[in-house]
DNA sequence: TTTTAGCACTTAACTTAATGGAGTGCTAAT
DNA sequence: ATTAGCACTCCATTAAGTTAAGTGCTAAAA
């Protein structure tokens, strides 16, 4: 366990600070100007060897000034930094685009990405609530002429997921009738996972007394209800990338910005919702990719329909405090928006 | 008007090739090497000066060998080239990737840019055959309990576009029937652009006989078609801008990157569907932005239905004749896929 | 015991100089 | 019209020198 003096302890704020504003490694002259305390350059040369020597510093060469280590940065972020109150005018930014009017719950969270990004010039990724608490609770089938059926799912949260499929020459819309009816009865109100793994058990059997050919059906089922399923991020300020970036290989930037169109593996990365806030600085973030970055990760919680994330990926060098405040403030603002808006289909 | 000797138009094509495929400026000796003549490099450093006095090739400095200019690599394209007939592993590829089944012409036309991408490793962009030929040809309002309704817009190509609103508590999806039957009447069969048209005209008088607040629906019913009467360009293969790029200042990259995120502006570069094959090259492209690029955009032709487009954007020294037989069959394959499509649906 | 002044030392970053190689233009001979 | 030969130019690389920033350490001061 690490105990530093409240000498030490504001040494290492001020590099933290000065390398974070700067970009440039730090040296005992110019720690010395800035300290409240009236001791010389050598007294604080002497501090930060002892910082260096716990390794919560390092030099970049063998005479260079000091930049934060992880260890470092962790221990700043978890023992000296206070959360900065948010900005009075970040906070009419936030509000005003979140309180728009919304026709669907991806438009609030996609857009909380957008904005988060565009306030704190970072890379941001929002997922919504978990989908594991929704239920089937509507299934049509739209003919649109000449081949083309929309089969439309909704859930009781008021998602809607929709897809078009062209049907073989010799099924007609209502065949399909008696089938729809055998999903409403059986189906609407069970949790979408449920369903899923209904699918792949006794629904193929059951609908065989209907069908011919359920194949064809089922995979429209199927489709549609994983859409439902899936857990998608949403990723905002990509381009930001380009500004906070260290590498210049156009190789590495390829994998990186690569990564970010995965939205599979970005959920690797960030996790399941867990703690509050968490902040995991350069190779504590699972993926080699990102191991010079820092990833910011919130859970907010709009009670019975599950928890959702916000996560900010920025250069491990980035100003902890006032990121943190803001992921604060998004984490409130963002749960009371889709709370308001559940609550529009709840009545 | 240039004219070149035999020999003048084999070094030029020489120059281009070495350089498109070495990436360095090429000399006389190495020339000389390769050339089917037997003449000494001394001549050939006179024919290149000659070549270079009419402005087909540059120096990058006094004394280094030479490279295509703009204008040379113009003379080659006009004069030299000869598309490239298609590699047989490649036609596979793409007759085998068109050859699946699909459920919307803008999976067949993206599917295309992806195609292309990878078989050039450069930045591919698809538009579907013009939707200005597009009729109207049917349109439902599905209501999904819980304040929420899906627009549905189906045009006679077998587009189909969708949006999901929430309606205010005063209105209920029955009031709502009359009005599609009012567009079911009046507008089915009309082009999208007359209906966008008689959108700000005398729609909106005629609705008011049927809804008290037109507004809220005519805002539906306008997204919906304007939807589906946009011209969007699909883009593949993005990351490979990485590896082709001649830039390394991230802002730059950015910039760049963003325009291929902006489908309006790629519209204005690419411009509206013209000559069968064109390319541009470098600052003959009227985007500042690309102007170290070249572009090479087809025109595809698919009867009735209407034109589109591929484009694909390199480095000015690219492999124009392998690019330019490639462009070729993929404006035959892709007119052949969306034939098909349509005749289905015609039936 | 803590702090400080002073100094030798290290390193990155920048400048300058030297060298070799690739390529050109030009001239004079073929 | 072609070619051999040569002076010349420029880039790229290496080597050497300089400066500025910053360190660690020692010995004296507080």
């Amino acid at each position: 366990m690490i105990t530093l003096t409240e000498r030490q302890s504001l040494i290492l704020k001020a590099i933290v600070r000065d390398y974070t504003e700067g970009g440039n490694p730090v040296g005992s002259k110019s720690l010395v100007q800035e300290l409240p305390m009236k001791v010389s350059s050598a007294t604080i040369r002497n501090e930060m060897a002892h910082l260096e020597e716990i390794g919560l510093i390092v030099k970049t060469h063998l005479s260079s000034g000091r930049i934060p280590s992880i260890k470092g940065y962790r221990y700043y972020v978890d023992h000296i930094l206070k959360p900065e109150k948010v900005d009075s005018q970040d906070l009419k930014v936030i509000q005003h685009s979140l309180g728009g009017e919304f026709h669907k719950i991806d438009e609030i969270v996609a857009q909380s990405a957008d904005i988060l990004s565009q306030l704190t010039s970072y890379t941001t990724f929002t997922l919504r609530p978990e989908v594991k608490n929704s239920r089937l609770s509507g299934f049509r089938l739209v003919p649109l002429g000449n081949h083309q059926v929309m089969a439309i799912l909704v859930t009781n949260n008021g998602d809607v997921e929709n897809q078009t499929f062209t049907i073989p020459n010799d099924l007609t819309g209502d065949e399909l009738e008696p089938v729809v009816r055998f999903i409403d009865d059986q189906l609407i109100g069970l949790p979408l996972q449920d369903v899923l793994a209904k699918l792949q058990s006794e629904i193929p059997l059951k609908l065989s007394q209907y069908l011919q050919h359920p194949n064809g059906f089922l995979d429209i089922f199927g489709r549609v209800l994983s859409k439902a399923a899936a857990e998608r991020f949403y990723v905002g300020g990509k381009l930001n990338l380009f500004d906070y970036t260290t590498k210049q290989d156009p190789q590495e930037m390829r994998s990186l910005y690569s990564l970010l169109d995965q939205t599979d593996h970005i959920a690797d990365v960030i996790g399941p919702p867990g703690q509050q806030i968490q902040v995991r600085i350069g190779n504590e973030i699972t993926n080699d990719l990102l191991k010079d970055y820092s990833l910011i990760t919130a859970t907010y919680d709009v009670d019975q329909h599950g928890q959702g994330m916000i996560a900010l990926l920025g250069p491990t060098a980035m100003p902890y405090s006032r990121m943190i405040g803001l992921m604060g403030v998004f984490q409130q603002e963002l749960a009371r928006k889709l709370l308001e808006y559940y609550r529009y289909f709840d009545e």
